[in-house]
DNA sequence: GTTAGCACTCACGACAAACGAGTGCTAACA
DNA sequence: TGTTAGCACTCGTTTGTCGTGAGTGCTAAC
């Protein structure tokens, strides 16, 4: 039913949509493709895939265009083969030589870098808080009555946010209060700490306050918030293509974008697979039904993983985006393996 | 020239034309709004306001637009007249009551807020580096050989990015350092904590990784890069507007956003002013020629001020975007003077 | 099994006609 | 002298028609 010529002919129509996003017809692919067969020929193969579910026809006197089984397909050909090469990763080194440690500013940094090389939206995302290490942490005076708490994780990952804390603590008592606060709960995990800390409360009751407002905080960390996990770069990107060229589509998809909870919800699916392809509707959000997402992960070290992605239309080179992928997990991996040390 | 009745006239075709986006005619002036007047009257005197250059004519079987000069005197009746009542005052604080003290929060939050109230694209400056005076210099350990230098300034700001440090240095030496930094530059401008800094290195050589880390940490923050300055809110807002149902013009407008640093520049033109309407190609952005930008300031209790704003089609609704951008400028104001305590 | 040929389908662009919103001008009116 | 009714005129928009061409499916011959 689906020989290796069906399969070299599904493959030319696959490659030819990418390229020009126009449905194809059977003599581009007999004249354009060196196949040595006819039009005909091609258009009962044509017929035969389309009846496979491969091929859908726009309308009758048009081309045909790759169903998003055929992508699934083609793809799943492409991570068989394993034809992935890690090309780009000179290119991807010398945009992102800048070390700044900051989380945050890392991500954002790549995604920028991400979406520069494929031109295509890129996402990217922090590993999440459950699965990450306290190393320090540390109490910085704002205010009399408000103090930055800072805290660091494994990998390198900085976060803080602002507490309230007892007026009656001044920068010495809080450094004090920081190292023992450090030496309890170095090394455990967000989620275990958060229990420590009710022992911790209950032991120090005359540092309710503080203490109750670091608990809060270590808990928003532990499902931190979408803002701060995820970055994006090229957002305006999907304008470039055709699929997109109307307004209310490009609305549509760019406030899925505004709204981060849900890409997170999406990237957070398969944290654990090297790399992903939702393809249309895989993807199980219906502002994404013409969209395919390619997600890869990096590895903080200590089996923590950050996800990173690339949107575009279905007709996406995966190739190029899954080998830019892998080359910026690669570079990811490598930096935070540094910063271990 | 310009009489009292035609200047109502023009009041009413700019009302008309912000609400509904078409040409306006005569007729629908002399029907919708009571003039008492019969479309030929207002046709002659839309006649003469075209030559005068208040209004446009598309083509000549359409009604009439207003001009950006039209608009300007609109604006400036409106300032004039002052009737920027602080309405949505109460609407504000209950959507902005979290009061996490971290600037980059804020400014987050405060641009989320700001777009959806007004339905337009939203922008938050925090005020430039160099008129920030210096509270709190700490250093957090991160790994052994970089730290989080966390600089808190006045109005309760919060910035802080990873330097590299010397190797030998422990969590107390980093303390002990830190103390002695605050102390010496506490209550001095960054510009002035530079010059400092150079003095301090002459004095501790031993030191000098750090201190150099640090001297160039300051100055980064000094001409603060545009990323952390400046949050916007609602950017694919502008898609509502019909004059924006162009994806060529979309495209161009989104890419404007994404390079933060023309926005602030064009923010930081009128810094000390406290309200600014900027119109069309008053921007002096060619991608913003059928835009408008108003702002209005916020302080942070000690001379310095942070800007607000709001980007949005020159038919804009300037009388609700200065009311609810004057409620939430002082908002922002009475936040960080409570911080200051 | 492959291919040439041919009738058929149908989106798309061009062109024309009908439409109508809005104008400017003129003449009459208060 | 200012206002208004009336009317011819303009021109963008809409609607309809038609020709074109890309592409198909089917049939018959190789």
């Amino acid at each position: 039913m689906m020989d290796a010529r069906k399969f070299r002919i599904l493959q030319a129509i696959i490659d030819d949509y990418i390229l020009t996003a126009i449905p194809v017809g059977s003599r581009t692919i007999s004249k354009k493709y060196e196949m040595g067969l006819s039009s005909a020929t091609i258009r009962n193969e044509m017929s035969d895939l389309e009846e496979l579910g491969y091929l859908d026809q726009p309308h009758v006197s048009a081309g045909r265009i790759p169903s998003a089984k055929a992508y699934r397909l083609y793809v799943d050909q492409l991570l068989q083969t394993g034809k992935i090469d890690s090309l780009d990763a000179a290119n991807i080194r010398s945009h992102f030589s800048e070390r700044t440690g900051k989380m945050e500013d890392v991500i954002n940094s790549a995604a920028q870098v991400l979406s520069s090389i494929t031109q295509y939206t890129s996402l990217v995302m922090t590993p999440s808080g459950s699965e990450l290490t306290i190393r320090t942490l540390q109490l910085v005076p704002v205010t009399t009555s408000s103090a930055l708490l800072v805290i660091v994780t494994s990998g390198g990952i900085v976060r803080d946010s602002v507490i309230h804390v007892d007026s009656d603590l001044d920068t010495d008592a809080l450094y004090a209060l920081s190292r023992m606060l450090t030496e309890r709960l170095s090394g455990h995990t967000l989620t275990e700490a958060l229990v420590m800390l009710e022992g911790i409360n209950r032991e120090f009751v005359q540092k309710k306050t503080v203490l109750g407002g670091i608990a809060q905080q270590v808990a928003q960390v532990e499902n931190q918030q979408a803002k701060t996990r995820l970055a994006f770069g090229g957002p305006s990107k999907i304008l470039n293509f055709p699929e997109y060229n109307d307004v209310e589509k490009a609305k549509a998809f760019l406030s899925l974008l505004e709204s981060k909870d849900a890409l997170l919800r999406l990237l957070q699916q398969h944290q654990n697979v090297a790399f992903t392809v939702r393809i249309g509707p895989e993807t199980g959000v219906p502002e994404l039904k013409e969209c395919s997402l390619v997600t890869a992960t990096y590895s903080l070290g200590d089996h923590t993983h950050g996800t990173i992605g690339v949107i575009g239309p279905t007709r996406m080179e995966y190739g190029r985006v899954l080998s830019t992928l892998s080359a910026m997990g690669d570079q990811l991996t490598r930096l935070f393996s540094q910063d271990k040390e």
